[in-house]
DNA sequence: CCGCAAATAT
DNA sequence: CATATTTGCG
């Protein structure tokens, strides 16, 4: 039930479930836009379903081989055309912050510096679609008030690398934080004037390959030419269907449910020592743009 | 638009 | 019940 898995770690390693990959055609059932129309997700803790009233007709008359990906047909925008978006209208659902989403995150603020890191530039900085300037902002704020509580408090047991000068982040301690803490905290940036004055505040490392992908997407999509046959929603966790429940086809792969070490078992806390990871390029899988979903962009 | 606080859902 | 995420206000 938790939201995050209790071996987080273990996809660390694997960084990207490549759900290209991973996650074969399964649920072409739905497109994204009549998910997205039909408010997937739980009214309520437990409770039956109630029977969602049908609101948009899936409009798919079309004989299209299959758009998995999420992808919309016109690109029309900000045309007087009088066109219903209804996606951009839609309440959309919990956002999940995954690592990978919560990593990009943390690398989109570190390489901004503090000074820059607003929610707006962040956003446009991690160029994840479907993210959006509230969920930034929201998490943004608790991630300002995780970092100061780790500088307020440094005697404790956990002995997060105060200085973060090598950048060894310590573990962290199960009880005390959950996303923050779980996640790398790279490198350091906690501050300006006790982390490290050397970094300027400007240096642009980080490539967002954009608008780019969308525009070609878009029209090769709309020119009937699929620029690849799939496309990842890699963050699309929304509400399972209500009773139903369609877990993430793509979780389970290689992280297996090795024999669990029970409470008991002297489990170090062998966290696997983040290395400056960087961005994309690792071998076996490409990585791609991180995409959460089709909505409008930025 | 950003930051913070409260509310709600999970 | 605690935490995460969302929503509203300054």
């Amino acid at each position: 039930m938790r939201e995050e898995d209790s071996n987080w770690f273990a996809r660390w390693e694997e960084e990207l479930p490549a759900p290209e990959e991973l996650m074969p055609l399964s649920q072409t059932l739905i497109t994204p836009d009549l998910a997205l129309a039909f408010d997937i997700r739980n009214p309520n803790s437990s409770q039956p379903p109630p029977p969602p009233p049908p609101q948009q007709q899936p409009q798919l008359p079309n004989s299209s081989s299959q758009h998995n990906s999420a992808e919309f047909d016109s690109a029309d925008l900000g045309g007087a055309g009088g066109g219903d978006e209804p996606a951009r209208t839609l309440k959309r659902p919990r956002l999940v912050w995954t690592p990978q989403l919560h990593k990009r995150f943390v690398d989109a603020v570190a390489h901004l510096g503090i000074k820059n890191a607003v929610p707006k530039t962040i956003m446009q900085l991690m160029s994840v679609d479907g993210l959006t300037r509230e969920n930034v902002a929201s998490h943004l704020q608790k991630y300002r008030l995780y970092l100061k509580r780790m500088q307020g408090l440094s005697g404790g047991g956990g002995g997060v690398g105060g200085g973060a000068g090598g950048g060894l982040t310590s573990p962290a301690d199960p009880a005390t934080e959950h996303l923050f803490a779980s996640s790398p905290v790279p490198p350091h940036f906690l501050h300006p004037g006790a982390g490290r004055p050397n970094s300027s505040d400007h240096f642009v490392p980080y490539v967002p390959v954009a608008a780019l992908h969308h525009q070609h997407m878009a029209a090769a999509a709309a020119a009937g030419v699929g620029v690849h046959p799939y496309h990842h929603r890699q963050v699309g966790h929304f509400g399972s269907s209500p009773g139903g429940q369609f877990e993430h086809p793509f979780l389970s792969s290689r992280q297996s449910q090795a024999p669990v070490h029970r409470m008991g078992t002297p489990m170090h806390n062998a966290v696997p020592g983040y290395v400056e990871d960087l961005e994309s390029g690792t071998a076996a899988g490409a990585r791609k743009v991180l995409t959460l979903f089709p909505t409008g962009d930025d």
